[in-house]
DNA sequence: TTGAATATAATTGTATCCAATTTGTCAATA
DNA sequence: TATTGACAAATTGGATACAATTATATTCAA
């Protein structure tokens, strides 16, 4: 036991960092997923943001959200120094921690990446879809028809994050998948701070249009229409360069 | 002083989550880059690893940690937490931090993506390279071509990775260069683990020629060359599904 | 001599405590 | 009356101390 996988390759032994090498001990299967605390903060002020009940700008005190919690600053800590790692909190020296704001330019970098990312996801979904797959798919449509139905706004957000992160998590690339959770929370964000009053954030039925496609196994056309879906949603939004804050107050008086 | 922008858009407040709203202020200007300890331990671990000092499976003790760079181990556990979230480092619980050992499933999902954001990217810089970029880049090719010379392995793996890094930060979209770092750094530890004893991990002088096609705005060539390059270098990795770990110890006895 | 069980040591996880920085208030002065 | 300065309150940043878990070593039995 716990000598895992030693291989005896011959690893050239590197020469010291400091003092430290010792103990090349191969990391053990990953342990049982439990859920430590800080987790359970992180991802319940992660929904608290992406369901729009913390909006942009809002302060994220420690003491606070550890009274909340019940649990120390420490644990609050953490959590917030994770979401700032996702850019979806901005954290400020002495000042702490508050709900990002995009800005005009990083909004559009967020969409840039998804249309680079997003169509080659659907695509290789589309190219492989079994049919558990899209009954999940389907099935998701619907809850979010359900929501638009009760006009239930926050719902209607939520879902319609998740179908894209479903979409990235059959397309079977765990790093992508993660690097689309994290545009789709800038997303939100993005969506609450630029969205023009009273236009649907996910337009008409585009969701189910994508997966017609995917069951159609039409890779072509599915990218193709999530182009398209992306640049809706986009230019549903008011992206406006005269709104871009981060006004340099130095560069402005010299 | 504290309202700072109201724009009494009548942003629709949202109900409380725990108790905790008020105070919606607009995140001020980021401060000036004083740049945290912790950012300076994160970095130099990572220069570790990356310089492969740290190889894979390396155990990396707190306290250790703590007294080499004197400071806490407080310090020391958020510079690990992020390496953490970057899948640079792997936390199991009790057990303390080690350096990732990706698996080949893993390894061959960094390509997967490299091959998705790269081409993109290096795309546009070839589209719009100014002179002043296309000499730092020929400058960064002259350092390698040093450090080949000198047959300076860590720093020829160094310079190597940073060649990909400029184009990504030429490309002008923060996320994706900042994604790009990611996945630079996990094929840091990919290419530790499964290169083949004696190829060189970027082979020939391939950044020259992609630094040409840039120069010549010749962007289909210059992404056609980027999927070249980064098949290469998974080629001459021994990408055997055979010792692909993460063995499911409940599957195997069912 | 090998194996298991217990005890001890080491390391991580968490909370609390103190210092440093910032923000807001109040007073004093021009 | 407006503005500047200093002081006080609050909050974050960091380190230390304690608790919990795991790893190692020793002992005892087969």
């Amino acid at each position: 036991m716990e000598h895992a996988r030693d291989t005896s390759k011959s690893r050239p032994i590197p020469e010291a960092a400091g003092d430290l090498r010792h103990r090349i001990e191969a990391p053990p299967a990953r342990a049982g997923k439990a859920t430590r605390s800080v987790d359970v903060i992180f991802q319940r002020i992660l929904d608290a943001i992406l369901e729009h009940r913390l909006p942009p700008g809002t302060k994220l005190g420690e003491e606070r959200l550890a009274a909340i919690f019940g649990v120390s600053r420490t644990q609050v800590r953490q959590a917030l120094a994770r979401l700032t790692h996702d850019r979806i909190v901005t954290l400020i020296a002495n000042r702490g921690a508050f709900v990002s704001s995009p800005t005009v330019t990083e909004a559009r970098e967020v969409f840039d990446a998804r249309r680079l990312i997003e169509p080659d996801l659907i695509r290789r979904v589309a190219k492989a879809a079994a049919p558990a797959q899209i009954r999940k798919l389907r099935e998701h449509v619907a809850l979010e028809s359900e929501a638009r139905a009760g006009n239930d706004k926050r719902t209607i957000i939520r879902l319609s994050g998740d179908f894209h992160q479903i979409i990235a998590d059959l397309a079977g690339n765990t790093f992508l998948a993660r690097t689309m959770r994290e545009l789709e929370s800038l997303t939100c964000l993005v969506i609450i701070l630029y969205d023009a009053p009273n236009v649907p954030s996910c337009p008409f039925d585009e969701h189910s249009a994508l997966t017609d496609a995917i069951e159609a196994h039409d890779a072509d056309r599915a990218a193709a229409l999530m182009i398209e879906h992306l640049d809706h949603v986009e230019h549903s939004l008011q992206l406006t360069p005269a709104q871009d804050s981060e006004i340099d107050l130095e560069s402005v008086f010299s």
